[in-house]
RNA sequence: GCGCCCGUAGCUCAGAUGGAUAGAGCACUCGCCUUCUAAGCGAGUGGUCGCAGGUUCGAGUCCUGCCGGGCGCGCCA
C-alpha cells in the first residue's frame, strides 16, 4: 500500500474522466505530475502540481484545470476537503478513515510493507569493500562496506535481484610484498631473529600467525628455495589467510558477500579472460598500439615514452587512453578491470553498482568507459563533454559508481593519521569491539555518502549514547514494551487475533493521525532511496519516525487518556496497539534494511 | 595547471530529484519523572542557503563565472 500511488491513481482517473467528457482533449499525455506532502500542514495531507504541469498541454489555466480535477475528485471516497491554492496547487485533506486504512494495510502486509517492485526483478550486482587482501580491514574501509551493504539490502527490499560481490585485488606488486612479509614471519617462527621489519614490508603483527602456520606446514623446506620458488605458494597461502581475516572482520559488521572474484584468477588457468576481454574490445576498434603523452602537472624522472597497447577510453570521454600492459609484459590493474567487467556483464546483470572511495575518483571515467564500450552505451555527459553523473546510459546494461567520501579520523579531537606501513592503524575490529556493530553501521549511514565523515574514535567510544541509533532502537523497544504491559492489563489479550479486527475509528488524536501519515511515507521513501541509491535516507526517516513516536508516547505522561493502554477501554487499547504495532513494524523493517538490530528491550 | 566532490543556524548535518513561510540534532535559556522505559518530551534563541549573474509561474535544488575547503591526476592497486 502506497498512499501516494493511490492518490496519483485517483488523479489519473479524474484526468481520464475529463478527457472522456471533453473538458480535456482526448489525446493529451497525463503523466509527469507529482503528489507530495506539503511542508505546511495547513495545506492538507497531499498536494499535487498536476494542474501546473498539464496546463500547457491542456490549453487551460492551471487554476481552472485544478478546479476541474477537484470537482471530479470530490465524489471519491476518502477526501475530506480539496482546495485549489496558490498558482494552482491541488491541496487534499483526507478523512481519518483513509488513514485508519493505512494502519490496517501495515498490519496486513507486515514485513512486506514498504517493499516494492520498482526493481522489477532486474539483476543487479553491487560490488563493495574490495579491499586489498594484505591486512585486516581498518576504519577507512568501514564506510564503503556499510554503505554498500545497506544499498544492497535496500535494492533487495525494492524488488531487485541482488548479488553482493567482492573483487579480490590479488594480483600485482602489493600481494608480492605481502608474501615477502609473511616469509619473514615464517623465518621468525622458525626461531630466526629477523630484527626490525625492513622498509617496504608490512610490519603488522597480524602476519605472525601466518608465519607460524607456514612453519608448521612447510617446516624448514622453504628456506632452501629461491624467492621465485617460494614466493608463489607463500603468496597464495598469505592471501587466503588475509581473506579469512577480512571475511571475519566483515562478519563482525554483519556483512556477507555472495561472490568473491579473484583478479589473479582472471588471467590464470586454461582461458586468459583478460586476453578475451581485450580481444573483444579490439573487435570494436578500441585497442591500438601507441604512445601516451606525459601527464601534466607531474614531473617524474622515471617517465618513459614507450609504444604500448592502449584502450581508447577517450572515445567515451576519458581524458587519456589507458595502458593495458606494463613494460614487463604483465597486465596492468586496469586490464584486469576490463576483464572483470566483461565477466560481470557476461553473467547477465542489468545494473552494475560499484562503491568506490573518493580517493579513486580519477580512476572512475575509464571504468565507465569499459562498460560503455561493452554495452553499447555511453557516459552521461553534457554538451561540453563533462560528466553529469557517475553512470553509463543507453547501453544494454549500465554501470553506476557510488563515490563514498573518506572518513576523517580523530582521536580526542586531534586528527589521527593511520599508516599500514607504520602499523598505526585502527582496525575495523577495534572499532566494532569497542563501539558495537549497530552504532558503527548506523553512524556510517547517517550521512549522505558524498559528505565527508568525521569519526572521532574517542568520542564515539565514550559517548555512544549520543548516537542516534539508540534513539531509533529505543523507539522500537518502547513499542515492544507496550505489548508486554498490555498483556498485564488484559491477561487474555491475543494481539495476533484482535489487532486485525481493531476499531481504528477510535484513533482520533491529531498526533496519532500524524504518526500514521509518517508511516504512510515509508514505501515512497524506500522506493526513492533505492532509485537514488541513497540508503542514508532510510536512516534519517527512521530518526524522524522515532521522534514522532517518542513525542506521542511522552504526551501520555501529561495526559493519561492518551496512553496506549487504557485498562478500562479494551477497544481503544486494541486500536492503539494496532498503531503501535504498525510503528514497530516499520522501524523494524527500516532497521533491517540498514542491517541494524531492532531490540525488544533496552535498559 | 587540470578534473571531481563539498559549501545550508555557533558546531554536526537533512532538505523526499524545481514547489508554497528553509528543517533536525548538539550547544545555550526555560519547563516536564508517585504514573505505559526521562537513552524521553515541550517551548525559546539562532539563517544574505559561500558570492555575483542567468533560466521560469516558482531556485537551497538547474546553468555560467568567481571565492573557499577536500580528494585525485604516469605501466601503483
Amino acid at each position: 500500500m502506497n498512499v501516494f500511488d493511490d492518490i496519483a491513481g485517483r488523479i489519473r482517473g479524474a484526468l481520464a474522466a475529463l478527457s472522456t467528457s471533453g473538458t480535456l482533449a482526448a489525446d493529451i499525455d497525463h503523466e509527469g505530475f507529482d503528489v507530495e506532502t506539503p511542508r505546511d500542514p495547513t495545506h492538507g495531507d497531499f498536494a499535487s502540481n498536476v494542474a501546473m504541469v498539464l496546463s500547457k498541454r491542456a490549453g487551460m489555466k492551471p487554476r481552472d484545470l485544478a478546479e476541474a480535477v477537484k470537482a471530479r475528485l470530490e465524489g471519491e471516497r476518502g477526501f475530506a476537503k480539496i482546495d485549489v491554492a496558490g498558482p494552482g496547487f491541488l491541496n487534499m485533506t483526507m478523512e481519518p478513515a483513509f488513514w485508519h486504512g493505512l494502519v490496517v494495510a501495515v498490519g496486513r502486509e507486515g514485513a512486506a510493507y514498504g517493499r516494492s517492485d520498482i526493481g522489477k526483478g532486474a539483476k543487479v550486482n553491487v560490488e563493495y569493500v574490495s579491499a586489498n587482501p594484505t591486512g585486516p580491514m581498518h576504519v577507512g574501509h568501514c564506510r564503503g562496506a556499510v554503505f554498500g551493504d545497506a544499498l544492497a539490502n535496500l535494492l533487495a527490499f525494492t524488488g531487485y535481484e541482488v548479488t553482493r560481490e567482492y573483487y579480490i585485488n590479488d594480483a600485482g606488486g602489493q600481494v608480492d610484498v605481502l608474501a615477502r612479509s609473511a616469509f619473514l614471519r615464517y623465518r621468525e617462527a622458525l626461531g630466526e631473529d629477523i630484527g626490525p621489519i625492513p622498509e617496504g614490508l608490512y610490519p603488522g603483527e597480524y602476519l605472525k600467525p601466518v608465519g607460524a602456520a607456514l612453519a608448521k606446514t612447510h617446516k624448514k623446506t622453504l628456506l632452501d628455495l629461491r624467492e621465485d620458488e617460494w614466493l608463489p605458494p607463500v603468496r597464495e597461502f598469505a592471501i587466503a589467510a588475509m581473506l579469512d581475516m577480512i571475511r571475519d572482520d566483515l562478519a563482525a559488521l554483519n556483512i556477507r558477500h555472495d561472490v568473491f572474484t579473484s583478479e589473479a584468477a582472471l588471467s590464470r588457468g586454461k582461458t586468459d579472460k583478460v586476453k578475451l576481454a581485450i580481444d573483444a574490445l579490439r573487435k570494436k576498434g578500441l585497442i591500438y598500439e601507441g604512445r601516451l603523452e606525459r601527464p601534466k602537472g607531474h614531473d617524474d624522472e622515471e617517465w618513459e615514452d614507450r609504444e604500448q597497447t592502449l584502450f581508447r577510453s577517450t572515445a567515451f570521454g576519458d581524458e587519456a587512453d589507458r595502458a593495458l600492459q606494463k613494460s614487463d609484459g604483465s597486465y596492468t590493474y586496469f586490464a584486469g578491470d576490463v576483464a572483470y567487467h566483461y565477466d560481470k556483464l557476461a553473467r547477465g546483470y542489468r545494473h552494475l553498482v560499484n562503491v568506490f572511495g573518493a580517493d579513486h575518483v580519477g580512476y572512475l571515467p575509464r571504468v565507465l568507459a569499459i562498460v560503455a564500450a561493452f554495452t553499447g552505451g555511453k557516459l552521461d555527459v553534457d554538451a561540453k563533454g563533462r560528466l553529469r553523473s557517475w553512470r553509463t546510459v543507453g547501453g544494454s546494461a549500465d554501470l553506476e559508481l557510488k563515490v563514498v567520501s573518506l572518513v576523517k579520523l580523530y582521536k580526542g579531537g586531534e586528527p589521527y593519521k593511520m599508516s599500514k606501513r607504520a602499523g598505526t592503524f585502527v582496525t575495523l575490529r577495534d572499532v566494532v569491539d569497542e563501539v558495537g556493530r549497530d552504532p558503527v553501521r548506523f553512524m556510517m549511514i547517517y550521512r549522505k555518502e558524498l559528505e565527508p565523515l568525521d569519526f572521532d574514535f574517542a568520542k564515539v567510544t565514550e559517548q555512544s549514547k549520543d548516537n542516534p541509533v539508540f534513539y531509533v532502537q529505543y523507539a522500537h523497544a518502547r513499542a515492544a514494551s507496550v505489548f508486554r504491559n498490555a498483556k498485564e492489563a488484559f491477561s487474555d489479550l491475543d494481539p495476533g487475533a484482535e489487532l486485525a479486527g481493531a476499531d481504528l475509528s477510535r484513533l482520533t488524536d491529531p498526533d496519532e493521525l500524524a504518526l500514521i501519515r509518517k508511516l504512510a511515507h515509508f514505501p515512497r521513501l524506500t522506493a526513492g532511496a533505492a532509485e537514488a541509491r541513497e540508503p542514508h535516507r532510510v536512516a534519517f526517516y527512521l530518526y524522524d519516525l522515532a521522534s514522532t513516536f517518542h513525542g506521542l508516547w511522552t504526551r501520555g505522561n501529561d495526559s493519561p487518556h492518551l496512553r496506549f493502554i487504557q485498562a478500562t477501554d479494551r477497544s481503544l487499547t486494541v486500536a492503539r496497539l494496532a498503531l503501535v504495532a504498525a510503528t514497530r513494524q516499520v522501524i523494524s523493517s527500516g532497521l533491517s534494511v540498514l542491517g541494524v538490530e531492532a531490540p525488544d528491550a533496552m535498559r
